[in-house]
RNA sequence: GGGUGAUUAGCUCAGCGGGUAGAGCGCCUCGCUUACACCGAGGAUGUCGGCGGUUCGAAUCCGUCAUCACCCA
């Protein structure tokens, strides 16, 4: 089938696809050679609700370009896909969907909910892999896996372990102590009402106020508060005060302080420590404190201390033995009515005034109404403005609330060890090395990882509660039934059943809540069982990504590509995951399995906007990938994001990049078909050996051709992407097609070398399809359906190997490279003088050595063609009115008599002569120095000699022409 | 406040196991030479952020300052 005028992505994109499909060319192990080592990568799975951004087309363009490198030389290769559940980002697009129709969650059962998200995630689940197969992406799609796999609710087609996995991991973490369940203070988001991590919290600058608070001191206490100070600093003035001012950015927190802090040292307070003071509103007593978190240079220096929702002021209610109580709801609402914990300590018409004002608001409105009533009461002493990060949810995008509750952490401490030990001792290594400290960093301080998550959407978590004793009923555990209660951790219900009668001795029934177990206990007349409820929460999502590298695997089933392929390669992640994944793999997997996950993990920087801007939604200067496929193909977009993928550096990307290597992508196109109309392809077989050559162009191209394959290898082995896509840059367009196809125009047409010709052009083209198929898969597997005869497809086709020394002709090199110079230099002396492109001119020999004789002769055609000469001659002297060509070894003349203007060829060769002039005397002054002579390497010594001399009788040559046009006298034009 | 990185041609960036600068785009001139105008040929453009230091020699190594990013408080 002939090829096409011109190329077009969109047909080729699809019917490229289309075969690899057919051929299930990506399987796990195809192409792989008998005893071939193993590579494997596993993609960081995108949300399963998620589509294709700018990031992930640059992530996956890394990886695949990886993969279809290592598939290509025959290794057994996996490049291991799939999504991640993503539990709060899928949870909110149900209810948002959910909140179109008029409903709730809560309208729903759980069940009934949970099999709502699983029908919108099989919904969703194509739309990545999509979109990862109009990139090219070459993972193995049948091995597709989900972190939700094989959970309870999982529909047909969503079977797989992973959920197995998950569980069996939290069971085991559990039982040798490394997670736990406690109160404490945790991130709250009161729009999704759960708990998250740290690492989804961001701190967000807000303009606030800072109010100022007078709260009165107890017992009727006095004291002298300083007003003026002398130059020394010294209290000069003072004013008798009852009360003690603190400043807070949220008032309304004031309803659970437990104290007032003051630095130990501020001399305008620390007397008073030991003392107390009496909250306004309500009543309670509290003590003032010493303590070095009071800063006394912020607000006034005390600041109230509301242990249950502040981290700081938790520390510091450790520190003193400070009661904490908790004033909020879930939806962080104030709660005052029927709280034991707000009551105790306080005069009940206090309590009873507050519940009325109070209860049940919203926290913002609470605020607004304390001050307003602090004002009416006269203990607001004045509000500053102030600017002040505020933490917000990562997903919600609403303030966050310190939250006092029970929650599941991990004891990262127990096993961050061996993670930091891989890094430390080379065994895991990050590129680029610098966010090894951002790792190391984040690890040496880590803090408890909290895991349990408020949702409906997730692995459950595998902990049944029951009574402390078998005779203790179930209502009397009603106000606690999330603590103190005995956990039975286990890997099913069945499981959690069998343990707990073992340790009642009697029979246990299990439940899914609470809730139902109480139910059955009313309805029921049996009463002679034990109940057991489980937890109702989830876990982290990426408490089941951080399983990711063996969990995709089969794990916890020994299985043969468990065996085979774990530990994985290489982990392409961009630098925003380190924490959240990256770290956690390393932990888990080490925890769990005792190896590292992988051995390289590449991290790569963020695709920014052509301004530098991060694209996102709300700036609408978001680029999306499917877009600028439709427009340039996969293949431009892929080779610009591998282009720019300098190690460490964020990118800018431009259309104007993209359309560049869309152009590349047709050059190619062009050269392949120029090979065509020459037959260059007839009869042609994928052939690993290069024909025999005997033109100096041919064995050129060859010597080139492998070096190219040489340096693209030694790029991506140290994962510079950037310098591998630029380097065949310039190898296909700039030598390839720029030199030996110009060359192989004549050679073609004399019958002498034309065979051999085709023969070494179809192989030099083979080459360039193999060396870019990793970078630009469609468009090479396109060409190589469309020439020669192939036995395998490009993806499959094998990825040379030999030495460059062995193709390459050092000869062949010299004289190719003396060549083109020549070509050069006439092209450019005909430009510069204006000669018109058309004219053909006759090329004067002056001098020349032996060499370049030899060269000459033998590529004559070759410097007539392309430097459009109708004959080269040898001549004494250059006649009236020529041009000076210079080249290594020799100088040539064009003669123009009455083309040329003499003072233009005299300004032309003066800037030359200038030019290496100044370079020359550099190298001079080196050589003049004898301390350069001692202390420089021999070889740089040598090189600068030899280019001297070179440069020296160049600039002689030159000089010669020069003075010769001046005595030549003046000519006009 | 702590940390990390950046500052090179008009723009975007390579180059950083020291030997006096490169690419792409853009710009200027010319050209429909039978692969390609998404092209070809030629050309112009840089005290490599400032100041010190090490060295025979620094864009490259070490200080320091300035500006700009990002991360963690």
């Amino acid at each position: 089938m002939p090829m096409d005028k011109t190329y077009s992505p969109e047909q080729a994109e699809a019917r490229v696809a289309r075969l690899w499909d057919a051929a299930q060319a990506f399987r796990a192990g195809a192409n792989a050679a008998a005893g071939a080592p193993p590579f494997c990568i596993m993609i960081p799975p995108p949300n399963v609700t998620g589509s294709l951004h700018m990031g992930h087309a640059f992530n996956n363009t890394l990886q695949d370009i990886l993969t279809r490198w290592h598939r290509m030389q025959g290794h057994d290769t996996l490049w291991q896909p799939g999504t991640d559940h993503a539990g709060i980002a899928t949870q909110m697009v149900v209810e948002r969907e959910l909140a179109g129709e008029g409903k709730r969650r809560t309208d729903f059962s759980r069940e009934e909910f949970v099999a709502r998200v699983w029908r919108q995630k099989v919904r969703s689940r194509g739309n990545i892999r999509d979109q990862l197969v109009r990139l090219g992406a070459s993972c193995d799609w049948s091995r597709e896996a989900f972190t939700m796999s094989g959970a309870p609710g999982a529909p047909p087609g969503e079977e797989g372990n992973f959920h197995d996995a998950v569980i069996r991991v939290f069971v085991e973490l559990y039982r040798q102590g490394c997670i736990y369940r406690g109160k404490r203070l945790v991130n709250w988001d009161p729009h999704f009402e759960t708990a998250i991590s740290d690492l989804e919290v961001e701190q967000v600058e807000v303009d606030g106020h800072l109010w100022r608070l007078r709260y009165p001191l107890a017992d009727g206490a006095t004291w002298e508060c300083p007003v003026a100070f002398d130059a020394d600093g010294r209290p000069s003035e003072w004013e008798t005060r009852d009360h003690l001012v603190v400043a807070t950015t949220r008032p309304e927190t004031m309803l659970g302080d437990t104290a007032v802090a003051v630095h130990p040292d501020d001399v305008r307070y620390r007397h008073l420590i030991g003392g107390h003071v009496v909250l306004p509103l309500t009543g309670r007593r509290v003590p003032v404190v010493g303590d070095a978190y009071a800063d006394p240079d912020k607000g006034t220096g005390a600041v109230k201390i509301t242990p249950a929702h502040d981290f700081n002021d938790w520390a510091v209610g450790q520190r003193h033995g400070l009661r904490a109580i908790n004033v909020m709801a879930r939806n962080a609402a104030i709660a005052l009515r029927d709280n034991a914990g707000f009551a105790a300590g306080c005069p009940a018409e206090a309590v009873a005034r507050c519940v009325e004002m109070f209860d049940g608001r919203d926290r913002y409105e609470v605020r607004d109404a304390l001050v307003t009533l602090a004002r009416d009461e006269g203990w607001l002493d004045g509000i500053d403005a102030d600017r002040h990060m505020v933490p917000h949810g990562d997903r919600s995008k609403v303030a966050i609330e310190p939250f006092l509750t029970d929650q599941w952490f991990v004891d990262t401490a127990k096993i961050v060890g061996p993670a930091i030990a891989a890094v430390r001792e080379g065994r895991t290594r990050i590129l680029p090395e610098a966010h090894e400290k951002t790792y190391f960093n984040w690890l040496e301080n880590i803090e408890p990882w909290c895991i349990s998550r408020q949702l409906w959407w997730g692995h459950r978590i595998p902990v049944w509660y029951g009574p402390d004793a078998a005779g203790q009923s179930l209502a009397s555990l009603a106000s606690e039934k999330w603590t103190n209660n005995r956990q039975f951790c286990a890997q099913s219900a069945g499981e959690a059943v069998r343990e707990a009668e073992q340790f009642y001795r009697r029979p246990v029934r299990a439940f899914a809540s609470f809730e139902d177990a109480l139910l059955e206990q009313f309805n029921s007349a049996d009463q002679s069982y034990v109940a057991i409820f489980r937890d109702e929460d989830v876990l982290d999502t990426w408490f089941s990504s951080g399983l990711w590298p063996i969990g995709t695997l089969g794990w916890p089933e020994d299985t043969p590509e468990l065996r085979r392929y774990f530990p994985t390669d290489v982990l392409v992640t961009g630098f925003d995951i380190i924490f959240f994944w990256v770290a956690r793999m390393m932990m888990m997997q080490l925890a769990v399995v005792g190896k590292e996950p992988f051995h390289t993990v590449y991290v790569h920087a963020l695709v920014r906007d052509e301004k530098g801007k991060k694209m996102s939604k709300s700036l609408g200067n978001v680029l999306d990938p499917l877009d600028l496929i439709d427009e340039f193909g996969a293949d431009a977009v892929r080779f610009t994001l591998a282009s720019m993928a300098a190690m460490g550096r964020d990118l800018k990307l431009s259309k104007e990049r993209i359309a560049g290597y869309r152009n590349f992508a047709t050059k190619l196109w062009n050269a392949a078909r120029f090979a065509e109309l020459n037959g260059v392809w007839e009869g042609h077989a994928t052939a690993g050996a290069p024909p025999a050559a005997t033109a100096a162009a041919n064995r050129w191209i060859l010597g080139e051709a492998a070096r190219a394959r040489a340096a693209t290898d030694a790029a991506l082995a140290a994962f510079r992407f950037n310098d591998a896509a630029n380097g065949l840059y310039a190898f296909v367009w700039g030598t390839v097609c720029d030199w030996y196809l110009e060359f192989a125009k004549p050679l073609l047409a004399d019958p002498a070398t034309a065979a051999e010709t085709r023969g070494v052009m179809a192989w030099t083209l083979d080459r360039c399809l193999v060396l870019l198929h990793p970078f630009m898969p469609f468009i090479t597997e396109e060409i190589w359906g469309l020439t020669g005869r192939r036995e395998k497809l490009l993806a499959h086709a094998g990825w040379p190997a030999e030495a460059p020394e062995a193709l390459a002709d050092p000869a062949a090199d010299r004289e190719m490279a003396w060549v083109i110079a020549l070509i050069e230099e006439v092209r450019s002396a005909r430009a510069q003088m204006r000669v018109p492109p058309g004219l053909q001119l006759p090329l004067l020999r002056l001098e020349l050595d032996a060499a370049g004789q030899a060269a000459l002769e033998r590529n004559t055609a070759l410097v007539q063609r392309l430097a459009r000469i109708e004959a080269v001659a040898a001549a004494a002297a250059a006649p009236k009115g020529a041009v000076t060509v210079a080249v290594e070894g020799g100088l040539f003349a064009l003669p123009l008599e009455g083309v040329v203007d003499i003072a233009a060829e005299r300004a032309r060769l003066a800037r030359t002569v200038d030019k290496l002039g100044r370079d020359l005397e550099g190298m001079r002054g080196r050589l003049a120095n004898p301390r350069f002579i001692a202390s420089a390497p021999e070889e740089v010594v040598e090189e600068t000699r030899e280019k001297l001399a070179q440069g020296e009788a160049e600039a002689a040559r030159l000089q010669a022409a020069l003075a010769r046009l001046a005595s030549a006298g003046q000519r006009p034009a």
